[in-house]
RNA sequence: GUGCCCGUAGCUCAGUAGGAUAGAGCACCAGAUUCCUAAUCUGGGGGUCGUGAGUUCGAAUCUCGCCGGGCACGCCA
């Protein structure tokens, strides 16, 4: 686990200190001048808001206290490998307790070179050693167009990936399509009417049956090739028919809606193909082996009333047995094969496809669903962390202060199709991710198309053109920012608030880290808002203080410092950019 | 009734692994444009972090009880 964090840690400032920190707890341990030391309990505090040194760390105020030899000075020892560290130009020790430490500036100028040397691939590491991780994410019924329901996950699944990528992962998004079951029985029903209808039948839709324009389109498709053939054919033949033509034409539409966000898929699985490959016969043994499946009657729900309960006996999961508080139905009373077994199933193919990690990105509505699956993933493959499932909860729409109320049923749902027309992809892209998944949220389709502060995605946008607009106008006065090297001393013309802005930039590494630790992209725009928003404050500075402006013709040194800064700035903002999914403009 | 998630400023949300005086944006009030993009910035007011206890040097953060909201709760998918 520790071996992770210094992994992590590798490429910036903060991981540096940690890994002091842990090394000097080793030692401290090895030494019997402490018992033990909760490393996870250190921490490096590098916010803006600690005005007292660059950094600060809780390590003296954790630890001091832990000391079993009452003559150990301790703060002096500490100081004193502080003191040694090549990194660190100064620090001291709070009354409180925190050590605040400031930077040699060589040194963070040695990484500010190191990041506009690496470019685009600044960020990106090899912590996850090439391990292949499976994300699945939207995995909607193919029974009509994708809708904003889905919205979030794609959008979280999408960026997720993109992350997980960044720091060396090999990744696979996968959507899994739910092709066999009650509700695509019901779908090629509702196609086949549409398609009698045409034809001058009088059948009408039921209530349950799928009433969207999309079905009277397919219909008309499959009219136009075959006329009235269906009509009298053989019903198994029609059935296998209009199914398959109604699923590949629906994942069509939704690929496509998806593309409109920019979300592609690597692999589609079928549950058709896991089914065809008896993958649950194998799953049925794993289980069976391990004692974990039982004939039995599941008791009553209590509270809830429920009339015309009938217990009935038969095939259970004793998911209890690991993370669940009920023992789920393995197979129906009829004998069928559950949903949940059949999914489970899809879950064991996946493990034997030999990825090191699966995630699997739900909306809020399967949360009950989670222990049931984790305690299946827990059973095959003896890892309790195998399988990671993310929730989202719902997005309401809100236009003109109102709620767009929306039900499938009656087929006034809003598509991503629409909103994506109405609103762009950027807006939908940068708000799905910037609150936390787990938290319901507001979406304000008025607002997202304001170009002013509120919109937050356009605050970010505007600050990288407007860094990029000084780096061209700098172009015009020859100034170049090449030999980097030479200008290691940048610092001589640098400001508390540049400084601070830089090493908000050397930072990005390790969000990036956290956020694919965490799983929470909002994250990423929390730290490009803060970083826009320190920028934009810099920048209206030098209209007060003319010696503040990034650009002096008359002093090119000076200039040349500023410009190495914003160069590193830029290249930050595009590689979020690019994870996020968003665009970047050199002028708005 | 049970499980999971959420509750932070009037509104929408952050709070980075338990740290120093709880932060942004909007809204409200007062200012900044002969000057690299004012789609921006500066200042001001506004908080019992749902509530009560506990854990400890220290809690919005961890534990437990309560209150309020969301999702789900036999074989549907």
């Amino acid at each position: 686990m520790l071996q992770d964090y210094i992994k992590i840690f590798m490429i910036d400032y903060i991981s540096n200190l940690l890994n002091f920190f842990y090394k000097f707890s080793d030692k401290l341990e090895k030494n019997n001048i402490v018992k033990k030391i909760n490393k996870s309990k250190i921490s490096i505090d590098f916010s803006s808001k600690s005005k007292q040194g660059e950094v600060s760390s809780n390590f003296y105020l954790i630890t001091k206290k832990l000391i079993l030899d009452d003559n150990y000075k301790f703060k002096k020892i500490l100081s004193e490998e502080l003191k040694n560290l090549d990194y660190i130009d100064n620090h001291e020790i709070s009354v409180s307790g925190f050590i605040n430490i400031f930077f040699k500036k060589k040194y963070l100028a040695e990484h500010l070179q190191y990041l506009i040397e690496q470019d685009k691939n600044y960020g990106k590491s090899n912590f996850g050693n090439n391990q292949k991780l499976n994300i699945e994410f939207v995995s909607a019924n193919p029974t009509g167009p994708i809708t904003v329901a889905h919205l979030r996950g794609a959008v979280l699944g999408d960026v997720l990936a993109s992350v997980f990528q960044q720091i060396g992962y090999s990744v696979t998004r996968e959507y899994y399509v739910n092709d066999s079951g009650s509700q695509i029985q019901i779908l090629t029903n509702s196609l086949f009417k549409r398609y009698s209808q045409l034809l001058g039948y009088k059948v009408e839709l039921k209530e349950n049956e799928y009433p969207g324009n999309y079905l009277i389109e397919l219909a008309k498709k499959i009219l136009n090739k075959y006329e009235d053939y269906w009509i009298k054919a053989d019903q198994i033949k029609r059935e296998d028919y209009f199914r398959e033509y109604a699923i590949s034409e629906l994942i069509k539409y939704i690929q496509d809606d998806l593309i409109l966000l920019n979300i592609k898929f690597d692999k589609f699985t079928y549950e058709s193909e896991i089914v065809k490959k008896n993958i649950i016969e194998e799953l049925f043994l794993i289980l069976n082996n391990k004692k974990l499946l039982y004939e039995g009657i599941l008791e009553k729900p209590k509270g809830e009333d429920i009339e015309e309960w009938e217990s009935r006996k038969q095939l259970l999961f004793k998911s209890t047995e690991i993370f669940d508080d009920r023992d789920r139905a393995f197979k129906k009373a009829n004998g069928e094969w559950t949903y949940f077994a059949n999914d489970a199933a899809y879950h064991l193919e996946k493990f034997k496809r030999k990825y090191d990690k699966l995630i699997n990105i739900w909306g809020s509505d399967h949360i009950g669903y989670i222990q049931r699956m984790r305690s299946i993933m827990m059973a095959v493959t003896n890892k309790n962390d195998y399988l990671d499932i993310i929730t989202c909860q719902i997005v309401r729409l809100f236009k003109n202060n109102q709620i767009l109320k929306m039900s499938k049923r009656e087929g006034n749902f809003i598509t991503l199709k629409s909103l994506f027309e109405s609103v762009g992809k950027d807006p939908l892209r940068y708000f799905m991710i910037s609150t936390r998944s787990e938290t319901a949220m507001d979406f304000n389709m008025n607002k997202v198309l304001e170009k002013n502060n509120e919109n937050p995605v356009f605050y970010c946008q505007y600050a990288y053109a407007r860094a990029s607009s000084v780096i061209n106008k700098s172009k015009d006065l020859n100034i170049n920012i090449k030999n980097f090297n030479q200008h290691i001393n940048i610092y001589d013309y640098l400001c508390e608030d540049e400084i601070n802005i830089i090493l908000k930039l050397l930072s990005y590494p390790y969000i990036l880290n956290q956020t694919a630790k965490f799983k929470e992209p909002h994250r990423l725009t929390n730290y490009l808002e803060d970083l826009s928003s320190s920028f934009h404050s810099f920048w209206n500075k030098g209209k007060d203080n003319e010696s503040l402006r990034l650009i002096d013709p008359s002093n090119i040194k000076k200039t040349q410092s500023k410009l190495i800064w914003l160069n590193a700035f830029r290249i930050v903002f595009k590689n979020l950019f690019n994870i996020i999914g968003i665009e970047s403009h050199e002028k708005m």
